[in-house]
DNA sequence: TTGAAAGCGCTAACAA
DNA sequence: TTGTTAGCGCTTTCAA
């Protein structure tokens, strides 16, 4: 029985969190000293300072970041809405941003939109709900409820991947529409007239804005496909049936990546047959067969931009300002003269 | 003077959080009842209910996440350490655990940690501080300090991407030994004896230990190199350079892409004059020229299993079991018989 | 330099 | 069915 209880006891003791109150009577002070000794530790006696640590030491103590947050308002973490997960393109930005947080002491949750803005907002609100600080959206497709959301919640918020000084919240990113006439200019030069243009979903604003900056430029056939290495060759089908161009015009370098890999599996030789141009330069582009003609997106750039813009946003009250980043045309191997 | 006394007071308003006292207030009911509305709307009064409910929805209250946590002990978020988010192989899996933990309605944490122990256990100890409920790891590689924090924190934690009844957390995953050498088998059932090994980086374990089962098998090479394409495409090289294999043996998929490429870059056809055989079945794997014979390791069942097996540990102390998840041999274009 | 004590926003006994 | 109240673990005045 006294056993039994004496059990008890134990295990509720050892059950129980260490909290800042053990430590405070195992040191022989105050709560309030503890606390100092974490958050302004000149202000406490070296000789009681070091009687508080070794005690958070032997107690083992980690301090509760709920009960933080409680007192100073902080969570000391962000959000990020990103199409998918799936593929390497927003891979590369959370990679980045992962690091620049790091480094500011923030940490990132990720939530997938699969671009869908009422799934968007539906994880917005879950994210604010859990205390987020901070939101990272992609593009600038937003149901009203977002905005309305991160008005009411004065929610620091920054849009990437595109590009608007006019939009309701900075954007950090590059100039889609440009792009995209950068690439078809680089196969325009090569004198390349008939072209066909592999895009993804239309859904997803970048890509609408890719494609809108083509639409009326001359001889081209426009084809919606998966945004997918799967989707590039399915669409490299679909082109093959009809139109015949002597060159693709892939919107994304993944697409980009199925399409070569579909011509010449149609028997075509890149470029001599065919160019085939991407848009992204995802890390393995460089390194296919025939290396990928594309336009380089900073996204390593951009990830670690959005992290220091935001940082200062939520620890410092310092909206950011909109920021255009380059992008850089790389005409590498997939894309020769028109025979 | 006096006005200027109104104003701040009406920014104080406006500044302070609307909380729980608030709601209760304008609803006219006790701060019990608006918390039950949130918490068992079913022992409140449907009348009761609404007026709280149209409170909430006046006053545009948020619960506060920190709050909540302090008293039920629970942050709803569990945290996941992996090497990179450089490339599709864990993306695919986060997608799925993102996936399976919104459905039981906790968040996901990401961490990388470059497949450095050290980095791990700062970032799993930074996840724990900010009260991460439960964690995943990334294969068998511990710092001795890792399991003491998690054993110290009782902390839910589940390896993913391997297997080992034995080892000290469950584990999920499949059988990288049994995998790399199945992926062997593959090229020696076709006649192939020469055959150069190319493998990321050793200090990862999954890489070691598919190395490990390949070691003294017979007449192999081999070559470690980065785990990207760009590694693929440089381990041909070494490759070529030297030992003139009929086979080359990627033990993962993002080097096999690279080496596929590299090969024809080189004159040689795939699989005519070299065979190339991958290890992972990424979703591009399928889709490129020649498309890659490889082994399917089921990351995104694992990402699922894995989100239901964290959410039950941490959810109703449900430690799971050790769960080895199949591969499957995938004979694609890549490989052919020995010439 | 230190301590006492009043909260932060919420949950959960317990009472009514 | 509802209200009262005691905390959760911490930060932050205010005094000493």
């Amino acid at each position: 029985m006294i056993e039994s209880r004496a059990e008890q006891v134990k295990k509720t003791a050892m059950r129980k969190r260490v909290n800042l109150r053990d430590v405070a009577a195992d040191a022989g002070v105050s709560v309030a000293t503890v606390s100092r000794v974490m958050n302004s530790p000149a202000s406490v006696a070296p000789a009681t300072r070091e009687r508080v640590e070794g005690a958070m030491r032997r107690l083992q103590w980690v301090p509760s970041a709920a009960a933080r947050a409680i007192n100073s308002g902080r969570t000391r973490f962000v959000g990020a809405l990103v199409p998918t997960l799936d593929s390497d393109i927003f891979a590369r930005v959370l990679a980045n941003l992962e690091q620049g947080l790091t480094a500011q002491r923030l940490s990132l949750v990720v939530a997938t939109t699969d671009d869908d803005p009422k799934i968007e907002v539906a994880k917005a609100r879950a994210l604010v709900d859990i205390g987020a600080e901070g939101l990272i959206v992609s593009g600038m497709t937003r149901s009203p409820d977002f905005h309305d959301l991160i008005d009411r919640a004065r929610l620091p918020t920054i849009a990437i991947s595109c590009h608007d000084p006019e939009y309701s919240m900075p954007t950090i990113g590059y100039d889609n529409h440009g792009a995209a006439l950068a690439a078809l200019g680089h196969l325009t030069e090569l004198g390349h007239r008939r072209i066909a243009v592999l895009h993804g979903p239309v859904r997803n604003d970048r890509t609408r804005l890719r494609v809108a900056a083509l639409q009326g430029q001359g001889d081209l056939s426009f084809h919606e496909t998966a945004l997918s290495t799967k989707g590039g060759c399915e669409g490299v089908r679909a082109v093959l049936a009809g139109y015949r161009p002597s060159a693709i015009l892939c919107l994304s370098d993944v697409i980009a990546a199925g399409a070569m890999a579909e011509v010449q599996r149609q028997g075509l030789r890149v470029p001599a047959d065919m160019s085939v141009m991407g848009l992204d330069d995802l890390p393995g582009s460089a390194h296919l067969y025939p290396a990928l003609s594309t336009i380089h997106l900073p996204v390593s750039r951009m990830g670690r931009g959005v992290a220091d813009a935001l940082a200062g946003w939520v620890e410092r009250d310092e909206k950011p300002h909109p920021h255009l980043l380059d992008f850089e045309l790389i005409a590498r191997a997939s894309t020769g003269p028109c025979p």
